[in-house]
DNA sequence: CTCATCGGTAAGTCTCTACTAACCGTTAGC
DNA sequence: GCTAACGGTTAGTAGAGACTTACCGATGAG
């Protein structure tokens, strides 16, 4: 699976999406994630296993603690990846508007 | 579920993804983007159903063919997920920095 | 050293989803 | 009208994944 695969896939689950919205907002440990969503604690920890490997979020070890934070690092392959087919999209379409004039 | 996670969940499948790219390269029709790809035309048939509902994708009659291309309408809102929760990020990392500073 | 805290992992369950085969409605040409 | 082509829908199945409880290793305080 390509990488931007597993960043669509990570953030199409609404509490990754969410988990990534809270860590945006400011850096938290496993435990205070968990506190604040409705699931346990090894569920946060199992989306974070995801999001880490869709390089959307990194760790830090701060002694017991480890304090996630996004990565920006996955964020450009889907970005390119939109802009990218998106664009082609309505250059293709243009291209048939001006055919039609023919 | 919000139109972003439906739209999340579209591109997070490879072949829905694929289908997006051939599209963007040009307008197909339901039964020609089937023999372009590994599934079976019902299968074709449900991803678009999927894609639609995102709004990634449009139809429009031709005959007895339903010719299917990009909509760049279901683009918008998750561009805009991505930007400002990114640039968020990007915001409080340099706040902390700034913090340790002191 | 001892014990508590923190967090990742394993096992099991339940739901969701991607797929195929079979079927049905609709349009176009004869 | 008849028939063929096109495509959406249904039913059924196999696999993926999101969750919980129970368990285990690692760090830090006393």
């Amino acid at each position: 699976m390509t990488n931007r695969s597993l960043a669509f896939a990570a953030l199409a689950e609404p509490m990754r999406a969410e988990i990534v919205e809270r860590l945006a907002a400011r850096p938290m440990a496993v435990g205070e994630l968990a506190a604040l969503l409705p699931v346990t604690r090894p569920a946060v920890s199992q989306h974070l296993k995801i999001l880490k490997a869709a390089r959307l979020v990194r760790d830090r070890a701060e002694g017991t603690r480890r304090v996630y934070s996004i990565d920006p690092a996955g964020l450009g392959p889907i970005r390119e990846w939109l802009d990218r087919h998106w664009d082609k999209a309505l250059a293709a379409y243009a291209d048939a508007v001006e055919r039609e004039d023919e």
